[in-house]
DNA sequence: TTTGTTCATATTGCATTCAAAATTCATTTC
DNA sequence: GAAATGAATTTTGAATGCAATATGAACAAA
């Protein structure tokens, strides 16, 4: 079963509806999470029946979702025969990559400029919890934070589009991550650019941080190009 | 009523299945279409029942087109209270013009880069007969060649990631332009403007083609912008 | 006039039903 | 034994039905 009431109120906005959230978005997000941790794999087919019975929920919501999902590029939709988790060839990796390493670009420039001192604090606070975990070896919650480091850089800009598009094609590419086994060298690697990547913003160098959130892409994108192309 | 039997077969590729689009696609074509023509305005609501009546379809493959366009930004969902078409504020408009200003910098360098002479020579027939139209005053046709150009290069760059997100940007700003009635003075300084980005393309200059698919893009949205303000 | 209450109507969210298509599998044919 | 055929089953696509929610009109009270 689904659980109701884990939603909270949004009042940010003055004028917006209490968010009673239907059970389509609801599904959604449970099964796009599920897609970008890997637990359905590429190539994987869903059954409409069977995840009905999972979630104890009719098609319809299901199938709402199924179309979302197909447009957010992470399900592909074969007429009359149901849905599978969407593959990417290595040049969609390729494409999806380079369109990213722009936007890092951009992101790391802006961030640079208009994050305020509370968001580099925060910032900052992720970044050791992080690096405690990396000490650790602790491969889940490590992710988590570096997630969080990411798209709180994004938000940093200020700009609500940058945020959804980059989280979006991050979700793309991202899931594969969970198959390719981070290699120690990268990870140790990787925690080093972090290093750079949180001076830079300290120090406000809108140049700097956004050549190093992009080269921060581009490795991790090959370390996972290579690490299929081995699996 | 639906026209059925208007989706031609694409043989293009050997091993695909015929094409039986299904209800729901044609149906999410049409909206977007409608939405981005600007024949749904704004903050006009859609009404279920009529559209079902309107198109002769149930409900069910018309909601699924619903969510999917919530999903693109070019619908908003009320939850129990039906859908409208978004608005974007100014800061939306604002955020998605600076992301887009990339994404034609982008665009520019490496369509110059990557373009094949069949390409420039399709490009450039365009570019003439959108001409012709501007000499005539026909505003239609020469939108449509106008979006077929910078899809084009778009496209031109080889990379389909870059294509899809490039349209789905430009959608959410284009259909303003529908409302903004566009000035004659504008109108010129667009035509030029396509004059050196067309020179740019031919001599392969890719900085410089990218630079000016960026102000072409700012100064399209800054005259939107001013003709919303006013209106 | 404004504010609050009640009830009828319309609309939405979801479940279910029905028909069309694909898949499976036993059977036949070569 | 492999390929081909066709009926039974499963699965999908779309329509319909039903309960919950929202809207709006009519009316009453301040």
């Amino acid at each position: 079963m689904l659980e109701a009431g884990q939603q909270l109120v949004d009042a940010s906005q003055g004028e917006t509806h209490i968010p009673r959230q239907n059970l389509h978005s609801e599904v959604l997000a449970l099964l796009r999470t599920a897609i970008m941790e890997g637990r359905f794999k590429p190539k994987e087919r869903l059954n409409e029946r069977l995840l009905c019975e999972r979630f104890g929920i009719s098609r319809t919501p299901l199938r709402e979702a199924f179309k979302v999902l197909a447009a957010e590029g992470l399900l592909t939709l074969l007429p009359n025969r149901g849905v599978v988790v969407t593959t990417l060839s290595i040049a969609d990796f390729e494409a999806t990559l380079s369109v990213m390493a722009h936007l890092e670009t951009m992101i790391g420039e802006q961030a640079a400029i208009n994050s305020d001192e509370q968001t580099i604090t925060k910032i900052r606070a992720w970044h050791h919890q992080m690096f405690a975990h990396f000490l650790r070896q602790e491969m889940a919650p490590y992710f988590e934070l570096n997630q969080k480091i990411h798209i709180g850089l994004a938000a940093a800009t200020g700009n609500a589009v940058l945020v959804s598009l980059y989280a979006s094609l991050n979700a793309k590419i991202l899931r594969y991550r969970y198959q390719a086994n981070l290699q120690p060298e990268r990870w140790q690697a990787a925690v080093e650019e972090h290093e750079d990547i949180l001076s830079a913003l300290i120090l406000r160098d809108a140049p700097r941080l956004g050549a190093l959130l992009r080269q921060h892409l581009l490795n991790k994108g090959a370390a996972i190009k290579s690490s299929l192309e081995e699996g």
